[in-house]
DNA sequence: CTTTAATCGATAAAAATATAACTTTTTTAG
DNA sequence: CTAAAAAAGTTATATTTTTATCGATTAAAG
């Protein structure tokens, strides 16, 4: 494996997926190989940038006339973005939000599988959703480290959301998936990922009152 | 109001949602005036960065040595974020994640309405998720256009995803909203916010793995 | 077998964005 | 009343990201 000369770029990265998601379509369809002018036409891209990604995962090259093979791009970028090696997960808040993705499976297929959950309210600790089980806040700790668990979801109202994300952090969590509505302070080398649905949400809705 | 010379740019727009939240929080504690310091500490920001942003929304300079009026602050973003005058929407999808969205009010806080959800399901149709109806989506033309609904929420698995956008824009609506893992092709003029849950729970698991 | 058209790959230019350096203003302390 | 400190504002530099250009390669058509 040759060594990375230069480092992927963010912006790469978050257009990788979105290669993925174009190519299963493809190859459903049929089609044997794909050149990068034709993805940037599907994804509204320029060809250029598509071919500059493509050659931070392709393991071969493209062929000038015909492009990639699609089969071997899709494999590529799968074990680029880790969709193999499944990782356990645990989720904390199993209110509105927490709920819907506990019941959600689809993330099965990008190498997730939440475990468990976990929650303050006694009327749902106890209880289990699509199958799993939902503890109480206090028993974090132990079963992140008995099943040696890195990667955490946060679901919780954004007053108690530091807290949680201390709680992970101190049990040994490495990765936050945060849909709480606040900047978290964490350790340097924990990874995060905020998901701001409200400032999203009103990023889409001023773009629509600059129209009227 | 002075004409915007430079255009704003999407990197700081990005921000904005982050610092009205800050801001919240330390109006809450009955902080009177507010630095870019203290903002940029606070959110782990450069300062520069943070001043040249609050520049574009603040209608008031702020003061060397004190900062700006934190309420002030707040009331412009709020302003220019366009929190005050509230906008109605539609969804589609009255599945688990797009019932999740029905079930949470936290959006009229960022002056969202959702009054009404669409779905094929007869299951569901007929029935009211946290008050708000569910009807058949062949109604979705006619209320859209009765009400004159501008924004659409789409949370429909990703098969059908391309074809509900179609309709929507048919039907006049002006933005997108969309949780559905396919590139949606759409008209110039219409406004897309893409949120693709799985491809950022992807980077985030891929920066678990490198750690390894 | 030769020509042709399409595409890749690499390098260079341009644009956008972030960081740094410097100047000005205003409050507070001596 | 003056000097120092803190923070905003402004201009300049560096970095990142995107877009454009050009030659080399190769499958397909004549």
């Amino acid at each position: 494996m040759a060594a990375d000369r230069t480092e992927i770029s963010k912006a790469t990265l978050n257009r990788l997926p979105a290669y993925l998601r174009y190519l299963y379509e493809l190859d459903k369809k049929g089609v044997q190989t794909v050149s990068s002018t034709m993805i940037a036409a599907g994804l509204d891209l320029n060809p250029v940038q598509v071919r500059k990604d493509i050659a931070f995962v392709a393991t071969s090259p493209g062929k000038p006339k015909l492009g990639y093979v699609t089969k071997e791009l899709i494999a590529d970028l799968e074990n680029f973005l880790g969709y193999h090696n499944t990782r356990d997960a645990i989720l904390v808040g199993a209110g509105g939000l927490g709920h819907a993705i506990l019941g959600y499976d689809g993330f099965a297929k990008y190498g997730l599988n939440v475990t468990c959950a976990f929650d303050v309210d006694p009327a749902v600790i106890g209880t289990s959703i699509n199958g799993k089980p939902v503890y109480d806040m206090s028993r974090l700790p132990e079963l992140v480290k008995r099943f040696n668990i890195r990667l955490g979801i946060i679901t919780v109202p954004s007053g108690s959301a530091q807290e949680v994300a201390d709680l992970m952090v101190s049990a040994g969590i490495k990765a936050i998936w945060s849909f709480a509505a606040k900047h978290l302070n964490l350790p340097a080398g924990i990874a995060l990922k905020h998901e701001d649905l409200a400032a999203s949400l009103a990023l889409l809705r001023m773009q629509l009152v600059s129209q009227d």
